[in-house]
DNA sequence: ATAGGGCTTCCAGTCACTGGAAGGTCAAGA
DNA sequence: TCTTGACCTTCCAGTGACTGGAAGCCCTAT
């Protein structure tokens, strides 16, 4: 299969599926004049990228997930230890975004939003 | 003042002013020898800016913001439209980010973490 | 005179793609 | 057979907002 099927099989565009090849996370065959082949093979471990991707995790995490994913004799501890960090960082930037926008509400409440040029939005970041 | 005290005042790091000089975001005074010279009013305009991007706005906003900041003419409307869609923005990737967290709280929950290969986040990767 | 710290510029790297150019390949229709 | 257009290839450059580092000038204190 080609790259155009498999990135629509995969949930990817071709772009990222070549950019994946490029740094190494998967290897495609290739065929006698050169093309991209893609087996199913290939198509779940695409759907895994996409999927943990997804997830937000770091191409560096993929690699990792993808190693233990093809490992038979992994530990779930492994593949939890990753997940956990990872989610430790989503719940730090969840609060991070959270105290933003509570912060941005008050001041976007507090502004008339007309001609005149009074602004507590401007105040709120002059501070 | 030199760029390391303005750097602390403005709560910014050097490279940070620099680089904002660089992209025509404020225009500090220079000396006899070259080094940069910042005055007050240059620390208000780094202590707004520095404010607006830990408030998430881009450096565009920023700029667009401290055009309006400068402008005594202003309409609050004007400040109010880029905070709103800024906010909407946030909330945007808040949304995106907690249903990223849920799904992976998820697997992690259902994860025994212990040294056999079976791993629910990994069957959950593969969907 | 020298040592150190601070300042300057410029270049490269980060992350994960994405756009675009230049050119080779393939299948279908005239 | 020729052409057209869609597909494929590689390579280079750009994104956002810095950040690290190198090479070299400047200032102050000893």
């Amino acid at each position: 299969m080609n790259i155009s099927e498999a990135a629509t099989r995969a949930g990817l565009p071709p772009k990222t599926i070549r950019y994946y090849e490029d740094i190494g996370l998967i290897t495609p065959d290739r065929g006698a004049n050169g093309y991209r082949s893609f087996s199913e093979t290939h198509i779940h471990k695409l759907h895994f990228l996409a999927r943990a991707r997804g997830l937000g995790f770091s191409v560096e995490d993929c690699r990792t997930l993808l190693a233990l994913y093809e490992d038979s004799g992994r530990a779930s501890a492994d593949v939890k230890a990753v997940a956990q960090e990872h989610l430790a960082q989503i719940e730090a930037k969840i609060a991070e975004l959270t105290a933003m926008r509570d912060t941005l509400t008050d001041l976007v409440h507090a502004c008339a939003g007309d001609h005149r040029p009074d602004c507590p939005i401007l105040k709120g970041l002059e501070q």
